[in-house]
DNA sequence: TTGTAAGCGTTATCAA
DNA sequence: TTGATAACGCTTACAA
């Protein structure tokens, strides 16, 4: 069009002020600048990150953010995903974990041929972009690190069961103590659900154990904060007759002392993750041929307080 | 219509998996069945328990919510949230704390006759529903609580300035103080951004005063879990040499030791807000003449360990 | 009680 | 390059 037209128009959008409506643009066009953010009961530090970064990405590029829990595993989410698509018409959806594992959701999505971007998925198919970190080998990088502060006795707390990442973790754990030929005890695996509760919950059962662990690696820090305050309660000394460590680095600073973690770039990730799906909502019909992106981002173990090296005098009968 | 008619459709709509579309419905209706979440830069824990609160109404009430941020405070809101209503046609918006106390956003909400709903406000105008805590008296209240522990030189960690409901827990603190008539010595009172790294920055200057506080009362979780951290640093003993009071309960747990604070029954203002702003809207036009409704929740006073008389031969010197 | 038609603010298509 | 016009899927008002 006519560089002078173009300026007149967007002078009078201007003057008076002109957004479009998104609804309206919705319902005629073929986009609707809505993203749809899908979570089922993560830690709420993980989501609100999850979330700075996604809304980040969104205001960069013009888009809205539909925020939307989603009972993953339940017999009704195909419906309900469907009921969400057809309803708010948004154009592409975020899948957080461990939505981002349910093959329900993304079978769902891709029948309504609705965009789709992984956030930290653990498993394939990997038919849709994907931003993760590699979770088995902070895993396995984390318990060697405990190995190579001289521990043996190292106990687990994994997280919930659909959680793909998490069950990453607890493979790199199992893998790095194969490695070193140190057999896991019996009873030394736990099970929680992420939150601090299960932390201490789990915490105070390992803590009973005989021979006791001289280490605590939990799948994320709420729970590695639970233990740190379950050896608290049992008057167990940190770091010196037990060392914690976690994963996230989302609360791991908040206990005293402070926990080793492995941090993971959430925010950067979920800012990655909309990013790669705007730009395949943008491409949308051309070159189907290349696989989806996966991008892999960096974790960084962050050393504090929480670990050193077993005392060897402790508890072991 | 007749119940014959009403069936008919209603079997029909079941079979079809019928849900109606929200743009078309925006576009030609007076509501767009959605409610807009306006935050700015909160404690992350706070955001997602308001967040929870209110997508569970919305979901129960058939809503849908859409997450903002919202730079308060700079020249460019007014236009910012008109952008957003025209745009979005939300029906509604919830306002958080700091954005409940903004002229200029609530300005803008009403010259475009968008029903909002305040949470936590501090302030008057009160012309739109809001929900709160008495912020004023749970400040009093704790405050009396560290005096009757035998506590003289308390220090206090203010929030941000903009934030009203910390504000007057700063406020309740100062009248605890005069009503046992005593003196807040200079130096006494920080401000922090409520976030933990603010805390232990506040926490290690308040510590390195002298004389030095015997206790320590935080306007929020975040920042109390960073002055627990400055005192583990610093070697003051917790609770014998340093008491800590917060404010939320949203981290107070985490630490070692727990934090003694407010719990304020967050997800349940959010909740009873996001009914709030839906009920308005329900009942538009009519029955304006009556004052918008003020709900005000409990709050408790959780005790833990972080409290406790004052050992008295403290580090006066 | 039921059916019909106009319009909401865009996008997309087609003539001019 | 530009202007006109038909959808998009609903709600609302009015006619049958």
């Amino acid at each position: 069009m006519r560089p002078a037209t173009r300026q007149r128009v967007l002078a009078a959008a201007g003057a008076l002020d002109y957004s479009p409506n998104i609804s309206a643009r919705s319902l005629a066009g073929a986009r609707s600048y809505l993203l749809a953010l899908l979570y089922d009961d993560p830690s709420l530090n993980y989501l609100a990150q999850v979330q700075i970064g996604a809304l980040a990405k969104c205001r960069e590029e013009g888009f809205y953010l539909l925020v939307e829990p989603c009972r993953r595993g339940v017999p009704g989410v195909t419906r309900a995903v469907r009921s969400l698509l057809v309803r708010s018409r948004v154009d592409g959806v975020i899948l957080t974990p461990p939505v981002c594992d349910s093959p329900a959701v993304m079978a769902a999505l891709e029948e309504a041929g609705v965009a789709y971007v992984r956030i930290a998925p653990a498993r394939a198919p990997y038919r849709a972009p994907a931003v993760a970190m590699d979770d088995y080998q902070a895993g396995y990088d984390m318990t060697a690190y405990l190995l190579s502060l001289g521990h043996r006795r190292i106990a687990f707390i994994k997280g919930p069961r659909a959680h793909g990442a998490a069950s990453r973790r607890y493979d790199g754990f199992c893998a790095a103590l194969a490695a070193a030929q140190i057999a896991l005890p019996a009873g030394f695996v736990a099970r929680g659900d992420f939150s601090f509760d299960a932390g201490m919950d789990c915490g105070l059962a390992l803590l009973r154990r005989r021979p006791r662990p001289s280490a605590i690696f939990a799948a994320n820090d709420d729970m590695a904060a639970g233990v740190v305050a379950a050896a608290h309660r049992l008057g167990v000394a940190l770091p010196e007759a037990l060392s914690v460590a976690g994963f996230d680095d989302t609360a791991a600073r908040l206990t005293w002392p402070a926990i080793t973690t492995v941090r993971q770039p959430i925010t950067a990730m979920a800012k990655a993750a909309t990013g790669l799906l705007i730009a395949a909502l943008r491409t949308r019909g051309r070159e189907e041929k290349s696989p989806p992106p996966r991008l892999m981002l960096d974790y960084e173990i962050i050393h504090r307080a929480s670990t050193a090296p077993p005392s060897g005098g402790g508890n072991d009968g």
